[in-house]
DNA sequence: GTTATGATCTCCT
DNA sequence: GGAGATCATAACG
């Protein structure tokens, strides 16, 4: 059922961005496990993209773990407030990850709900990064974690979202990045409730 | 040691 | 539509 190492092994992390849309992420805190399916993704392709935190080759403390080989969790806080969860792909040494923007949560709603503090679950429990991690309850904790753990982990259940509804989009909040600010980066299911809306100007 | 800033969200007007 | 929250990180002295 969860992913297999090799799947997060790929060099292209673009299309695997595209792929791991529809896949589920579930995660296991205090015994209680809380997930869905994604159904938005950016990727962020290593050193030449100005984007990433590792471009240029940049290896500190906080982006070794994107050096690390595929299939493990790079989790940062960003804005002093939101945690970020990005899935680490490739092989070791090359910095590739994918940031999960959006899930269509399936599993411990009620969880998810109470973490957020909501008194009604609306869309946005888990619409945009900030929002993911806090449903699931991911922290810097987990920061290079391997998803064949059973805290972090991905599944396939066969769920598929057909090709044409699946949109490719330039990246949020990446303006600093010049033209890398807009490949089409960015990948979402089309017409899904949970998708963020992209940044005003 | 100091300083600028961000892969954002929420609440207020 | 817009500002404030809030702090680890990275670059620099």
């Amino acid at each position: 059922m969860k992913l297999p190492e090799a799947y997060y092994q790929s060099d292209d992390v673009v299309g695997l961005a595209k792929d791991l849309i529809g896949k589920y992420l579930f995660t296991r805190f205090d015994g209680m496990v809380t997930g869905g399916y994604i159904v938005e993704t950016e990727a962020y392709a290593g050193v030449i993209d100005k984007a990433s935190h590792a471009f240029g080759g940049r290896n500190t403390p906080r982006t070794s773990t994107m050096y690390l080989n595929g299939g493990v969790a790079y989790v940062y806080l960003c804005y002093g407030i939101h945690e970020m969860l990005n899935i680490v792909t490739s092989v070791e040494g090359q910095p590739h990850a994918i940031l999960i923007r959006a899930i269509n949560p399936t599993l411990g709603l009620d969880v998810m709900q109470a973490r957020r503090n909501m008194a009604v679950i609306k869309p946005n429990i888990t619409m945009g990064p900030g929002s993911v991690a806090k449903a699931l309850g991911i922290s810097r904790k987990v920061n290079a974690i391997s998803l064949k753990s059973d805290i972090l982990w991905l599944e396939d259940k066969g769920l598929v979202i057909s090709e044409s509804d699946i949109i490719a989009a330039p990246r949020v909040g990446v303006d600093y990045a010049g033209d890398d600010a807009l490949l089409p980066y960015r990948f979402y299911v089309k017409g899904n409730p949970y998708v963020s809306k992209p940044r005003k100007p």
